[in-house]
RNA sequence: GCGCCCGUAGCUCAGUGGAAGAGCGGCGGCCUUCUAAGCCGCGGGUCGGAGGUUCGAAUCCUCCCGGGCGCACCA
């Protein structure tokens, strides 16, 4: 369903007999909206630009919502609208708004984190959870069914070793040299039990605490009892006692052993894994695929290709995500991640140290190729004044103008002509739909906390110029508070963050 | 050596063809009125470098420099 923005679009395109896009300049000063039309045809009726833009500036300023309309620098056009254009956009603001685009609706399969479950979720798991979830809530709201999985390896080399480093301390002996340490290994250790099934009910937790929800859990060994189905529908040979699958000559850089040699003969790599998982994923319906996957597994993403063009399948329904890595600091001392060593943070600390919807919102503050750094002091230190609660406070002042209004009237018509301030905040609230089309289409999660701190910011000037209760404008102001606060909430919510009724 | 990613303000980073930005840090103003976790102002830049494409490049292409990651039976 076309928004004004888009009607206005279609307007002045219909009226220069082109299509017209409309941009938000950046500078107030510049107008409303602006286009680059007058430059983009130019050439092909080899006008000069500015000279194009004054004659449909001329048509532009003709029509009924444009008040004015004008030629800046190598040939834009800024144009100012009616109020009546700001009161449209506002009343189509309904609880769904900038949601439901899917067409055709997916179904789709985000599997995330799937960390190995030798020890608590670590801080570049959980980005993978963040940007995997962000993109998954982005694409339900957009209309598509989307599940979440963790899958997990419970029977690969890395999980014998720690089981192994376990069962040493149990003995009373020392954790072998390549074993896993650390204070939840000492503490595994005192008990008699099978310590994985406790480590994914603590990786559960974690998850459910970080507000990620998963739908299923996959156990690699479960898929390994498919693997004769597969094996022969691959192409594969056999070289120095093991049997590689031949990726490269379906897109791969290179081939994979599927089936050790040697003492280990007979033994699936995860990578044998990987081809039956990739066929269970599409056969149970999905019509996309998505993996999150650290920078250290890009070259993973080709080999997923490959074996599905091996098997026959689309490679279009597979899509990797990639996500570069975090580091931690501490007062500007960096902090090494490593498992196995014990010296690692993990998620479950730095909530407890930062809280949740702090670490939610670092974790998809950046670009997935960028890595991200986070000093934890300056995080805990600084709380009050991170950009998160710079949004959240936008809210629960909004709400707190609400609980006062009580049950008064809202959205009725504005008494007079709109102030600056009441105009930016309703541009910036026609920027949301755009926003998240955007981030869901490029799957880049980090466009909405900007746009929420540039909303943030035109309700903050909006709340200092413009007073609601008790001005002649309150039912006006009231309605254009209740779309803020909504949009605000939705955006806080597609990155998993809370908005508060109070601060 | 080959492949992927990154290089924008003192620091951390937004900005994937259109008019260079935010937060933090620094300096200075604004609370008897809906939450000052706020608002306003000041200072700060060869967008790593060199070419190319384009009316127009931080953005696309090539090369170079610097950094991160990966490169055959661990995942």
């Amino acid at each position: 369903m076309p928004n004004a923005v888009d009607r206005l679009a279609a307007r002045i395109g219909e009226a220069l007999g082109t299509e017209v896009r409309l941009e938000r300049p950046k500078d107030p000063s510049h107008g409303d909206f602006a286009t680059n039309v007058a430059m983009r045809s130019a050439k092909a009726v080899e006008r000069s630009p500015r000279e194009l833009a004054q004659q449909f500036a001329q048509e532009i300023a003709g029509l009924e919502e444009v008040t004015s309309a004008e030629v800046a620098g190598p040939g834009f056009i800024n144009i100012r609208v009616a109020d009546a254009f700001f009161l449209a956009a506002l009343a189509e603001m309904g609880p769904e708004y900038g949601g439901g685009w899917a067409d055709p609706v997916e179904r789709v399969q985000v599997e995330m984190v799937s960390a190995n479950p030798t020890g608590p979720i670590v801080v570049s798991a959980a980005r993978n959870g963040a940007y995997g979830d962000c993109v998954a809530r982005l694409l339900e709201f957009g209309g598509h069914e989307v599940a979440r999985e963790y899958y997990y390896n419970d029977a690969g080399a890395q999980m014998d070793r720690f089981r192994e480093s376990i069962a040493a301390l149990r003995r009373g002996e020392p954790v072998p040299g390549d074993g896993y340490r650390g204070a939840y290994v000492e503490e595994l250790a005192k008990a008699d039990d099978d310590p994985v099934p406790k480590m994914l009910s603590s990786i559960e937790h974690t998850m459910e605490r970080f507000r990620i929800h998963f739908d299923s859990w996959v156990l690699q060994s479960k898929l390994e009892q498919r693997l004769d189905e597969f094996l022969p529908k691959l192409d594969t040979y056999e070289q120095d006692g093991a049997l590689w699958a031949r990726s490269s000559a379906y897109g791969d850089e290179q081939d994979w052993v599927l089936i050790r040699s040697g003492e280990k003969g007979g033994a699936p790599t995860y990578r044998a894994a990987d081809v039956v998982y990739l066929v269970d994923k599409l056969e149970r319906g999905f019509d996309r695929a998505i993996y999150v996957l650290g920078a250290d597994h890009h070259a993973t993403a080709r080999w997923y290709a490959a074996i599905a063009r091996m098997l026959g399948l689309d490679p279009g329904r597979v899509e990797v995500l990639l996500y570069q890595f975090v580091h931690l600091t501490r007062g500007g001392e960096s902090t090494k991640a490593s498992k196995r060593a014990g010296n690692v943070v993990f998620l479950d600390d730095v909530m407890d140290e930062i809280g949740v919807d702090a670490t939610r919102w670092y974790l998809v503050n950046r670009g997935p190729d960028q890595t991200i750094e986070i000093d934890l002091d300056l995080a805990a230190e600084k709380s009050q004044k991170n950009p998160v609660y710079y949004v959240q406070y936008a809210h629960a002042r909004i709400a707190a103008i609400l609980r006062n209004a009580e049950s008064a009237e809202t959205g009725g018509p504005p008494p007079g002509p709109l102030a600056t301030e009441e105009k930016e905040l309703i541009k910036r609230l026609t920027d949301f739909p755009v926003t998240v089309r955007e981030a869901a289409d490029r799957r880049g999660p980090q466009l909405l906390p900007s746009y929420a701190i540039r909303l943030a910011d035109d309700f903050h000037r909006f709340y200092h110029e413009c007073r609601v209760l008790g001005d002649p404008a309150q039912s006006f102001r009231l309605g254009l508070c209740r779309a803020t606060q909504q949009v605000i909430a939705r955006s806080l919510d597609l990155v998993g963050v809370e908005a508060p009724e109070r601060m």
